[in-house]
DNA sequence: CCTTTATTGAACATTCTGTACATTAGCGAT
DNA sequence: ATCGCTAATGTACAGAATGTTCAATAAAGG
């Protein structure tokens, strides 16, 4: 640890912006029709039943609606294919994120240094783990081995790679060269890695937790030494 | 850049252990029917293309045969399903890594430093590049947006889990705690990071550049500045 | 309560799957 | 070059899934 500060106070940034109102829900009820969120919610979870079971790629609509206790002609009334259900899933899952990731991006340096050196876990990190906690069966089937190619790069486009980028030296973001490119890939990739550990067993760590573990490596060179 | 050395010879390890004579073909030709080997060939080739096109979901028996230029009977002839056909060339592709990660295992800290504080590329690296590159269209088809999930954490844990436990310190290696287990997944996925991002960019870069990037994050901190 | 709308069950043509078998073509060895 | 073996072909088949349509029913919302 190489950060000292003697503040008992986080910097500006750190409480200056203000979390907005947290809505549990997205747009589920709003003004859908009651029958029409009870289906999409049937199906959703007949969906993360059976890429855990058997993986999207050998689901067919027929159990995805026997699961959901759904006639058939349900399914395609709200949806064109399993492909757009998932996606259509994956896609409210991220556009949540985006409101996180809109807020860690005015993450500094100097802030994180400050909890990292104090050890005390990142208020925006917190928040980051406990929406992820909140999805986290979808998250599990999705990321897991019959889940789907495509979402762990949204996943990290949409958050890591912005956290990374946050914290990175002025002169690199504003004219990255080739290295600084895989640099920020490399830790982007480093931060989704482990939240896909956290995801893929189950979630042990509290929010807390994993926010500390999720600074602190920020701040550790491989070869080195680790102080626990 | 912490590691100074004098000498100008790699420490023991790195030229002691020799590679053994590359074998640029596994088993394809060893003893199978020429027209079996075309076949493959075809399917593999074909393979390839669709997935690009429009990804491993949507493709059928019938377009993977249609362009392989093949009648359907004899893709049944050779694989059970299109999952098969995917797990097999997966699996030849896995097999040949782990010929580089028995020899990547013996990599010490020690010799990384020697080669990282001389911007000299690691011999055992550039092969992995190497090897990857020879495989540089599968790779591309099977790690992007038509690809396969479970292929990116095979790659991860068969090369890059090694390549960082291998310059673990002993203490850690032999006893982790929770935290130490989130280090190794937070560098494993880091160096598939950037392997995927050297395949999904089309491999501008050298093996040796490759290589030299590699070793050189493994001694950068995220927040300090990068001296290029 | 009444209008609107989602859900149901059934039917349908189409496509894909996995298997089978007789025929043809090509490989490997003598 | 020839011969035996085996892979590839063409065709056919039953079973299952897809995506669509429609009239009848059920349940929302005003």
């Amino acid at each position: 640890m190489t950060v000292e500060t003697i503040e008992t106070r986080p910097p500006a940034q750190a409480t200056a912006v203000k979390a907005p109102a947290p809505r549990t829900v997205r747009k589920s009820t709003r003004g859908e029709d009651r029958r029409i969120v009870r289906s999409k919610n049937a199906l959703r979870n007949a969906l993360i039943e059976l890429m855990e079971e058997e993986g999207f790629d050998s689901i067919t609509v027929n159990e995805l609606c026997a699961r959901a206790g759904l006639n058939r002609g349900t399914f395609y009334n709200h949806f064109t294919d399993k492909d757009n259900l998932l996606a259509t899933f994956e896609d409210d899952l991220i556009a949540d994120l985006e409101d996180i990731q809109g807020r860690m991006a005015q993450l500094s340096l100097v802030e994180l240094a400050w909890y990292v050196s104090r050890r005390k876990p990142l208020p925006i990190l917190v928040e980051l783990f406990d929406y992820l906690r909140s999805q986290s069966s979808f998250l599990h089937a999705v990321m897991g081995d019959g889940g789907d190619v495509r979402f762990a790069p949204r996943l990290r486009d949409s958050v890591c790679t912005c956290l990374i980028q946050s914290i990175l030296h002025e002169k690199y973001r504003t004219n990255p060269t080739p290295f600084v490119e895989y640099y920020v890939a490399f830790f982007a990739n480093a931060y989704l890695g482990i939240i896909n550990r956290w995801v893929e067993t189950g979630m042990q760590e509290s929010s807390e937790e994993m926010a500390l573990i999720a600074q602190r490596l920020l701040f550790i060179k491989p070869g080195e030494s680790i102080e626990l």
